[in-house]
DNA sequence: AATGAATGAGTGTTCATTCAT
DNA sequence: AATGAATGAACACTCATTCAT
């Protein structure tokens, strides 16, 4: 199962300037696998692993379906490679917060308002998670790449529970992984479920001002689980 | 698509004479579109709208698959159905609460732990959802079943957070379906991600320590949402 | 694996003439099977288990592809039941000769000729035989159908060496195994490598005078092998 | 299916100057080409022409794919390569095996032995030969390569008859031809067929025990079958 | 000389659905 | 009321071969 194996990285020569003169990448594998995985991830996020289509996710790619085959091995794996990305994706982006110089009361609204908005613009991510999940975590299970990315995943909420408690406005006592569970859980379960809802509820759950409503009642939410 | 109620329950009453003027039980046709049902909910929640097998079903049914088709039409309308029944069996389990003569604070504490243990003893209903939210609704958007079984649906929250209010137990400003909303979120997400959860945070989520820790951190979460 | 599921044999009611009025058979489920068999026999035996068509195995058959799957199970399956036949047809046309009221020497002649002619009225049998060895055997290791087909295979030609023994034209001590693999060797080999064997020997192996001699030369040689 | 019979072989005539200095080891162009045929022999005699893939060719010849096509134009072509080469090493061995200056009755039972000997150590052989037969010969028939090598393939065995029949051991009349034939039969159909063979005698018939009684019974019987 | 990328036509197999009884 | 037979379109996946470097 080859991947990623067009690896060539520091090709560029010394004296060519930084990043101007970018080699047309030899007859574009990584462009090709880079399209794939795109093209999967949004197939397998609007389809789900069994509804989504080889070949639709190949032509969408403008790419051989052999191509995947090629670069991926199966379909399966395909969508292990995506779900591994999305989450990836996810964390990275967490990473790049940078909370710790904040206010932790100010950084948990952060945080609440980061998670939100990453589910409203990265909606591939909840069906892709949940399609995994309907099929029991299976291509996730023995990932090593996932157990990598996700180590010390809960350290940046246990700083910031941390620092809260210290300066008194947080309480104490509280479980930094139920707390991330449940900042994830109030945007996610909303989003997911927004059709269904909006059927029940007889509303637009995904209008503009029904999704402010929301965010807020979540950063109010999940202040006052903490608040001292 | 045809409904058929399919009422019958329990017929032998001891005393009735042996096999006595009874109606002849209307052949079985009632009860093979139970079977049916039954087979399919649990099909459909195995594996989704896509990915259940309507031989499987069948054949897990005991029927013909012929019979599918006889009484339901076609694939799509059994899972209607299904989701329609999925949707009836909570909200009459909901109704048979009965929340309005206990203490406000009692109340919701008890509706947030039978929603959790809703969830917990009918695994199906949140895969269906789910199932049912990938395809964007399409299957309940039309469904009077659903729209008349959902009506009122937040009057019991609504009269309980009157209630709490009016004894102070419970802050004002509190909109009941966001709750509503939250209250499902927090157990909702938790065990519909178990196993990608499982994998990340690097535990069993469905260990039974695990599961009374989220229960109770859930109820003291509403709870702390809603006080005053 | 369904397969001859549609037994229903005997609904000969009582009265109706022997085989007079056969049943039109229902949706002729038997008469599918048979033709995707056939079918089946000669393209394998054209093309080999690998280079065999489903496509065209049904289409020939006259029969939907997916009726192969129905009835065989998989493209194997298909190609085992197939060899199983193609053994029961000729241990059932052995078992018809009826060698044992003949002189041994005119009865051994007799089966020389018979296998010889099997094998050039029956050419699948060859090429069906040569893909199951290039397949070690595979799809008939644990075929009960053939352990119970082949049994006793042996008996006739130990019979008739032991009474051509007993009134000394035949010498003692001949191997019944061996002798039979050489019966079938003789010919088969000739037949099978006939296409090399026209062009190595630049002659065709196939014109009748040149079948004609080779038959003989063949019977000649057992007798003398046989011949005390 | 391009043929593009591969011309290469012996192209530098005796006497052309230019290339005059010892050529300098074509790099491991020939290495490369002898590494595929050999891979693509043992590879089509597993699998046969149709089962045989290209890729695991190439991989096996530790050679690229495209090589292939460079040296041999097409797997057809290939394939005849390989078959050509095959026979070519059994005419080569036949020829070395010098059974001139032996008794005649010593050289046939040699000569017995010896290709009962080749087809053991060279099992490919045997798979190639049937594979082509399945294909009806269509790629050596045009081979002037076999045909050249083929030629004149019966002298040795018409001398030794010759020289048998004039010393009184062999009877006259024997036609060389059909005695090669069977010679090779008595081997090859005991071998092609060992798996289907094991299976419907129910014995090994690749013990060693097996196969010494096998060598020794066609010995005998081939010389029965001159014997004057 | 040698190689990885790319392809289109095809493989066996599966599926929801309809037909005939 | 119930059933086995039948279907056509599609599915994941494969292959020999060619292109570009």
């Amino acid at each position: 199962m080859t991947q990623a194996e067009s690896r060539e990285g520091t090709d560029s020569l010394p004296g060519t300037s930084p990043e101007a003169t970018r080699i047309p990448r030899k007859r574009d594998a990584e462009a090709t696998q880079k399209r794939i995985l795109s093209s999967a991830k949004h197939e397998f996020a609007m389809s789900g692993l069994g509804g989504a289509r080889v070949d639709v996710i190949a032509e969408k790619a403008e790419a051989n379906k052999r191509m995947i085959y090629h670069y991926f091995g199966s379909k399966e794996a395909l969508f292990t490679k995506v779900l591994e990305e999305a989450y990836g994706d996810l964390y990275e982006a967490e990473r790049k917060l940078k909370l710790d110089h904040l206010e932790p009361k100010v950084a948990l609204e952060r945080f609440v308002r980061f998670t939100w908005n990453y589910y409203l613009e990265n909606p591939d991510f909840i069906t892709l998670v949940n399609s995994e999940n309907l099929h029991k975590g299976a291509h996730l299970e023995n990932s090593d790449v996932l157990k990598s990315v996700s180590k010390n995943r809960l350290h940046m909420l246990e700083n910031l529970l941390a620092r809260g408690q210290k300066s008194g406005v947080f309480r104490s006592g509280i479980d930094a992984m139920q707390l991330h569970i449940s900042i994830a859980a109030l945007g996610y379960y909303y989003l997911t479920n927004r059709y269904t809802g909006s059927i029940v509820f007889r509303c637009d759950l995904m209008a503009p001002e029904m999704l402010k409503k929301r965010i807020e009642f979540n950063v109010d939410s999940i202040i006052r689980i903490v608040s001292a």
